[in-house]
RNA sequence: CGGGGCGUAGCGCAGCCUGGUAGCGCAUCUGGUUUGGGACCAGAGGGUCGGGUGUUCGAAUCACCCCGCCCCGACCA
């Protein structure tokens, strides 16, 4: 990366006000700093700084990656269809996988993801188990058709990515690499100084039996992540499980009440004068995919608790699952409103902590009627439970007892050990010790490099603007000249020369403007460290050096370079 | 796709309700005065008022349709 660069020279084109529709700080910085551009929905302009940054993210990921023992390739973005239609997921990945035609008509796709190219290219050449572990990645653009795109660089539907794919001869092997790349993106995002948390995870559309995701903490985060105050428990809601309370309520007789136009679990609570959790809600969900593609099925859950659809989708073994419509409610006996497990005619799913529940008030599927009293061992029959509730700060850990908390999270990375869910599919076979045909087994482990970019800002800034930490700035200095006098600007340039030589990636502001600007422009940029060279110091033989983050303090004309090189130069310095 | 908000100069906004020759601040250009925390004076350039249709003598303004953007939900690195 070229070390130095004259700000006049330079294509960083900064705004003083906040864009209108940027609404988390870390897009309204980026634009206002001029690091990104929008082009369309969802997708951006690295702008020369915000390519910068990108390219310093990138650094980090290929060195740790590399000491990790990955080999870097790459794929490409244009994939053709029909490997999509071998690992099946050309109908399960949906409307999100942009599809296309080329000219002779042959179906093609842009990648979102690559499993299916590192398996058709192992495919092809892996012979022998001596070939194994091995653990390939790239760093790349990938196109997701995103329903929403959000938050600048945080959700794009354009976004690079650092994929990494590993196989192996047996699960063994493959635990052992997890382990290693877990580490690995623990060390990465250490050194981008970042709070993050890995969490347990679902697999989502990539899939795998074991999986975790790395968030960093920040209220902006689109994710919710449960974290156990007593132990290291940490899951996402969407797989989190946890314990409720249960009230200890009599156990009367079923009883039917009526609740004329009373429909919602807090209106009936409130009507019958009982606590909500006293209520059983009772979703009703028409199933797409799996063995149960279109069949409607019930979910029960307390009624202050929210059901986490995607723990029902996996109940189901199902691609998705959406509420019913009435007419459909209607087909399985029920009246929308007035929904209970009692007599309907669908399968009825339990959440874990209705076990032994009792006193509960449920639909009677009548209109404006619901029953009271009702114990689930004692009144219903062939239920089963499941985990279906969304977990909720002060529950308590299943490991430890000690109470939930949850946070907002980015997610930055996710690593997945898939087995062989792909290499089936795909044909990734060697052989073994044995001389016998045997599938690999494989693990894929993401960063998200631009949605990094945004994440460190959420973390990192102020007031002023962008706070970089050290190993991820455009520029390590910002030299900035004060004034036009000619001492200034040899003083400048002479210094400007010396870091040059030095490698200190040093931003010169020789701009003609006033000292206001280039101070407020340095710090919306975010650069470490800044020189100031005035004037004012000039006579006194000192220059005036400040961090962006922290103390100013005057240091000898003579001495600037060297002290400048000795706090820049180990990296990873802390600002 | 459902719900909410918005679209007027590069950026941020006013004008719209109550129709009558398009405005403000910042930015840009020219000249001058300034120069240690987003200067000042004088002048200048820059607009299909998101698009279309309609109502009207006349539409940024009213009506209808379309497009785009932002926020909340379903997706995910």
């Amino acid at each position: 990366m070229i070390a130095a660069m004259r700000y006049s020279k330079l294509f960083i084109p900064t705004l003083r006000d906040d864009p209108a529709d940027a609404e988390v700080v870390s897009h309204k910085l980026l634009l206002r700093a001029g690091y990104i551009r929008r082009v369309t929905s969802g997708v951006y302009d690295y702008l020369p700084m915000g390519l910068r940054v990108l390219r310093k993210i990138e650094a980090v990921v290929r060195e740790e990656l590399t000491r990790a023992g990955a080999q870097e390739l790459l794929m490409p973005m244009v994939q053709p269809s029909e490997l999509w239609e071998k690992s099946g997921r050309m109908e399960k990945y949906g409307p999100e996988l942009l599809r296309f035609k080329d000219r002779h008509g042959h179906g093609s796709c842009l990648g979102p993801t690559h499993e299916e190219v590192i398996c058709d290219l192992l495919s092809r050449e892996l012979r022998s188990y001596k070939q194994l572990p091995m653990n390939l990645y790239q760093i790349q653009t990938k196109f997701r058709d995103e329903i929403r795109p959000r938050f600048g660089l945080m959700r794009g539907r354009e976004f690079i990515m650092k994929d990494a794919y590993s196989f192996h001869a047996d699960d063994a092997c493959l635990n052992a690499e997890y382990d290693n790349m877990f580490a690995t993106y623990c060390r990465i995002f250490e050194r981008f100084n970042l709070k993050f948390r890995p969490v347990e995870a679902d697999g989502g559309t990539i899939g795998g039996n074991k999986t975790h995701e790395f968030h960093v903490l920040a209220e902006s985060g689109e994710d919710l992540i449960a974290h156990c105050s007593g132990c290291d428990y940490a899951a996402n809601v969407e797989k989190a499980s946890s314990q409720r309370e249960l009230q200890t309520l009599d156990c009367s007789a079923l009883q039917t009440v009526d609740t004329p136009h009373v429909t919602s679990a807090e209106d009936v609570a409130a009507f019958l004068s009982v606590p909500t959790s006293q209520l059983l809600k009772t979703l009703v969900y028409r199933v797409s995919g799996g063995e149960n593609d279109g069949v409607i099925v019930a979910a029960c859950v307390l009624g202050d608790d929210q059901l986490q659809e995607i723990k029902l989708i996996h109940a189901l073994a199902a691609d998705a699952v959406e509420l019913a419509t009435d007419e459909e409610v209607a087909t399985v006996g029920g009246i929308t409103g007035f929904i209970g497990p009692q007599g309907l005619n669908a399968m009825v799913f339990m959440d874990n902590s209705l076990k032994d529940a009792t006193g509960l008030v449920v639909g009677a599927n009548q209109k404006d009627v619901h029953v009271t009293g009702l114990d689930i061992s004692r009144d219903l029959e062939s239920v089963s439970f499941v985990d279906l509730r969304e977990t909720r700060a002060g529950d308590s850990c299943e490991k430890c007892g000690s109470a939930i908390e949850l946070s907002r999270g980015i997610e930055v990375g996710q690593v997945f050990a898939l087995g062989t869910q792909y290499t089936e599919s795909m044909e990734v076979m060697f052989q073994n010790k044995e001389g016998k045909r045997a599938i690999a087994t494989m693990g894929c482990y993401g960063i998200g490099i631009s949605r990094l970019m945004a994440a460190v800002v959420e973390q990192c800034n102020d007031d002023a603007g962008i706070v970089w930490p050290a190993e991820l700035a455009p520029f390590q200095l910002g030299l900035i000249s004060m004034g036009k006098s000619e001492e200034v600007l040899e003083a400048s340039e002479a210094i400007y020369k010396q870091l040059l030589d030095a490698g200190i990636e040093v931003l010169w502001d020789e701009r003609k403007e006033r000292p206001g600007v280039k101070f407020k422009d340095a710090e919306l940029l975010g650069l470490p460290l800044q020189l100031v060279i005035g004037d004012r110091g000039l006579k006194e033989g000192v220059v005036e050096m400040g961090w962006r983050k922290g103390e100013r303090s005057e240091v000898a004309l003579a001495d600037a370079v060297n002290i400048v090189i000795d706090r820049l130069k180990p990296s990873g310095c802390s600002n």
